[in-house]
DNA sequence: AGCGATTTGTACGTATGTATG
DNA sequence: CCATACATACGTACAAATCGC
């Protein structure tokens, strides 16, 4: 590591160092602050984070504490370790580079082509399902956009992430916004490893904006469906919304994984 | 504990005394254990483990070794642990106990119960989606049933297998094959582990025999889904269809977790 | 409400094993 | 063979939650 490195690491550790009125357990904080300097590019996908030795001369913790603080991350997937070599920040997975919610496919089980466009983005301040995941105090902002499936039909979408966790995506000029684009800045700005979805759908009235940007009447019902992306198991990257209009094709899911017993 | 269980119980730590031959530390050993302890019902569901400062008495395990396999067991949902109390054997997920692709959720997350029943048993000789996924010789039996849900709404299913592969599901009285048992069949009797299952949602009008059993007009359109459950990358073991009736709540896919690489 | 006994949760320090280069 | 770095394990101590008296 070279001495800015050096530096960064140990600003990065500074706030371990004053007594703690979380009341959060060593472990965790130490998890936290390792998570931040991820997310803040401090170390990026692929690089080795300090040896265990050295995170306990870095930080006021002991050997114990920094190898816990470690497996949890690895156990959630955002580090990997490997004996003898060190402990390195995750790749981010590959489904994230594409499309990954709207995955339409025909009769044949191809899968349609999409095209989106950003339509707008604000800052949210009520409230929605969107709070209970990204949490009370995280600073709220919504990308709305039209996808454009197989030349077709219409999805309505909206976005919503933390404003700090996605700052270009709030600062990058709308035109900007097309669907390739959309992935890659989310993909680039959170650094942090998408690692976990779960996704919802169900039968509800659309509402109206919905309904206009969808060329459909006002008062149309169809399927909602709505995908809530984790990096870890607790910390929530963004929460999507999508209004999908009557078609005559499938939304696949992705595969999922069953864990054994 | 009563003397029979602490025999039991010492009989049951016994193999630990042996020097290890498998090369798997300690606390993973202590881990199988206790897991073999509970599939073999000397510990069941809701039973106190003992603690763990007796689990150092009755292993030749420490008590941060005797710590870790419970906690592991904790992570894996196996065992659930309570702060002052005791570590106790967890209750079966409700996910598990039926169909693990109707998972309805309420507003507030909550999983709705949810109850089924067979209603007919047949040999299929046509073709159809289920053709494509399990192989054009396979010896196709279906199974219908209906699913309801929180005592609201029902779903009509039906499910598709291969009848060497299912034999137990073809054999079985009808009347035996309630929610519970129909999926413990399947578990036991096709033995392979269901490593992974997609599912694909689309909106359509139901077919006559699914509105009759949902109790709705011929003709209804809505949620339509199905699920594809294989074992390993290539082999399906069933495939299966959900027409879900009208209903204010959310089905809740399975998080997905993205797999690196 | 208080107090002790029980039990899990966190943390430390140390020692040794094992994979990698 | 050696240095590095993660993995397992032990023993100890104290904190915090729960229950019963």
């Amino acid at each position: 590591m070279n001495n800015a490195a050096v530096n960064a690491a140990q600003n990065v550790f500074q706030v371990l160092q004053m007594p703690d009125r979380s009341g959060r357990p060593k472990y965790q904080r130490l998890a936290d602050v390792l998570v931040e300097a991820i997310r803040q590019g401090i170390w990026r996908p692929g690089d080795r984070l300090p040896p265990e030795e050295e995170l306990t001369q870095l930080t006021p913790f002991s050997l114990g504490t920094v190898q816990r603080a470690l497996r949890d991350l690895s156990e959630q997937g955002l580090v990997v370790r490997q004996h003898g070599l060190g402990s390195f920040v995750a790749d981010p997975p590959r489904e994230l580079q594409d499309p990954w919610h709207c995955r339409f496919v025909n009769d044949e089980g191809e899968v349609l082509p999409i095209y989106s466009q950003a339509i707008a983005r604000v800052s949210v301040f009520e409230r929605g399902p969107w709070s209970t995941y990204l949490g009370p105090q995280a600073d709220v902002i919504r990308v709305d956009r039209v996808i454009i499936v197989n030349d077709e039909f219409r999805i309505f979408s909206r976005f919503y992430g933390d404003r700090k966790v996605l700052k270009r995506l709030w600062e990058m000029p709308m035109d900007e916004l097309n669907g390739a684009n959309f992935k890659k800045v989310i993909v680039r700005q959170c650094r942090l490893p998408i690692t976990e979805v779960t996704h919802f759908v169900r039968m509800q009235p659309y509402d109206d904006e919905a309904c206009i940007r969808m060329g459909l009447a006002a008062g149309t019902s169809g399927m909602f469906m709505y995908a809530v992306a984790f990096a870890g198991k607790e910390r929530c990257v963004y929460y999507q919304e999508f209004s999908v209009a009557p078609n005559a094709h499938s939304l696949k899911f992705p595969e999922t994984t069953v864990s054994s017993v």
